[in-house]
DNA sequence: ATAATGAAGGTCAATGATGGTCAAAAATCA
DNA sequence: TGATTTTTGACCATCATTGACCTTCATTAT
């Protein structure tokens, strides 16, 4: 679907088989080639999709033999990574920060979709109805941090 | 009925796609040049008449590959009854009469009540942390409104 | 051991490709 | 006519692509 730029497809390579991997090790010039793309574009893809607030580890070496190796983050301790998330979370958040944060409850199993829907439903702008853009993101990211603190204990 | 006006036009030609597809994934400035118009006119359609209140889910992209989804959300009867709720939630509401409200989705079964509770947490004085009760009130009516309009859909 | 060389990966800024906003002008409606 | 809706376009924000230049590491030659 939204598959149209070349960011978009080797995303989608990458986490596919890291859907199976748990962690790759790729080497940067070969995957570029792979993709007729420059091997900077490698580290662009990387950065705005493999960050760890989505989750993923991301380690290289330069020089003969160097590589780029991606590692998709467990949870086994879900209370430190509930920590973490809401030390992301901050003091205010955007709605589109806030977004990533309930998919990623969604692939961690803590929310299910139509549990995200219906909170995202509820923190938008439209919903909130808060001029003040400031005021709004600190609201959003009062009520996300109380959610994400009440998942401890279910 | 057929629209006179380009607008029409355009709205016309997606919800005909939309009848048999559920959902279409546009490249503004194509469909502008398909109708011959400028590109901010597909906003201009969207905006009027691609609305949630109508039943319609947007999101879109820019950039190269960029694009713009327009979604038909699903209707689910029920509707005079939200009707009715969102009238008794008002502008402003308690957390109390809020966790009534709440109840009474379980008992129609239209919020699990693993869904309730998750809800509840976030509209709390503690997770709102609003000073102006007031201001907390009116609030947490908004969000309590966008809740039930958006169980409309599924 | 040291220096030179080659083989990775990293950064960053320029450019291109989209979509978004807003307000004025034009058209239409009541 | 006055109000509302539609149409346009100038200007903006965001995301993607590319390439020149930089840093790090391993190997080879001296």
């Amino acid at each position: 679907m939204a598959g149209q730029n070349i960011s978009d497809i080797i995303e989608a390579y990458l986490k596919q088989i890291l859907a199976a991997e748990q962690q790759i090790e790729i080497n940067r010039s070969e995957v570029a080639a792979q993709f007729n793309c420059v091997p900077s574009q490698i580290n662009y893809v990387i950065k705005t999709r493999f960050t760890t607030q989505q989750g993923y580890l991301v380690e290289s070496k330069r020089g003969g033999g160097g590589y780029i190796r991606i590692e998709k983050m467990q949870f086994c301790d879900q209370d430190h990574y509930l920590d973490r998330l809401i030390k992301a979370i901050g003091t205010q958040i955007t709605l589109s920060r806030t977004l990533m944060a309930l998919q990623q409850l969604i692939e961690t199993e803590l929310l299910s979709e139509r549990e995200a829907r219906l909170l995202a439903t509820m923190l938008t702008d439209e919903a909130l109805q808060i001029n003040d853009q400031r005021v709004a993101e600190t609201v959003r990211a009062n009520m996300l941090v109380a959610l994400v603190d009440g998942l401890r204990y279910r």
